[in-house]
DNA sequence: TTAAGATGCATGCGCATGCATATAGATTTA
DNA sequence: TAAATCTATATGCATGCGCATGCATCTTAA
């Protein structure tokens, strides 16, 4: 019976890809904690600014990178910056704008945090597949994630 | 640059799935509220207990199979008793036990629901992907998956 | 140049979550 | 079989989130 197995599988798929996305991300945030004391939601943030000219972003291009609402992503900047992690700075050119800045203390947690969020991410995610397997992942995934950023646009 | 290139789509490999996830999660959670006045949460409580033996599942049992905590769950479970989707019942061999079985109410909820949840999953996800691919990404999934649950044993 | 609307961020509020702990019942052990 | 231990669920508490809204600033257009 390839028809039901297949109809089974494919029910599965969907839960399959929620339970891979909830325990790598659980494993990230527990590692993170232990190794640098930051939950992965900082992390994610520490991440966007370090790649940034000037280690600096404004908040609204912060919320379009992550899965964020508007104040959701005002308070965890403003968390960060309590810890220290990060300043606010008022943008000269847009009186209503506000840039997130990396401050030393927060580049120094990031390059903490760094290696172990790569080796989780290595060791439970990518070395589980070979380059065929990624590649057929990847343009899945990009062909999913396009049909849902279409979607919204109407 | 085959190398180079390779290195930087494996480094948002995690990210597509992370965005993939919530972005259909999303879709789903807007969907199931606008169709069937429920949180994606509530169904999925509602579809595990349409698939269980006489409607009903202990706690216990409910909360492996999701991924809340312990806690999580018995509100859960009391905010949909509230709104009379299920009613908790105690489990007469073990008079520690509670169980969750779905009420008429609930059961016409989740008729009402699935369709829309099986729709936004078919339109996108699997309808994004061929036969192939998808076998591909389920085995993948799986090995994913099984190395997680096997490290946290340990 | 000024009024109408759009945009960027902050904040009050209520809801859901997880952790730690309490409670009640079951099981093991001596 | 009484005490110790373990298990299933409930609950107090602190935290983080999103929605609705407020306020300041920018843009547009007549």
């Amino acid at each position: 019976m390839p028809g039901i197995s297949k109809r089974a599988s494919d029910a599965e798929l969907w839960g399959r890809l929620l339970s891979t996305q909830q325990l790598v991300s659980k494993e990230l945030d527990i590692a993170l904690e232990r190794d640098a004391g930051i939950p992965l939601a900082w992390y994610e943030v520490l991440l966007i600014l370090a790649k940034s000219p000037e280690r600096k972003r404004r908040l609204q291009e912060l919320e379009r990178q992550m899965f964020h609402s508007q104040s959701g992503l005002t308070r965890l900047v403003d968390r960060m910056q309590t810890a220290g992690h990060v300043v606010k700075e008022k943008v000269s050119e847009d009186g209503r704008g506000v840039y997130a800045r990396l401050t030393t203390e927060g580049m120094r947690i990031f390059r903490r945090a760094a290696p172990t969020y790569v080796d989780v991410i290595h060791e439970h995610f990518l070395h589980q597949m070979d380059d065929e397997e990624r590649a057929v992942v990847a343009r899945v995934l990009e062909r999913v994630r396009n049909s849902l950023l279409s979607a919204d646009e109407g």
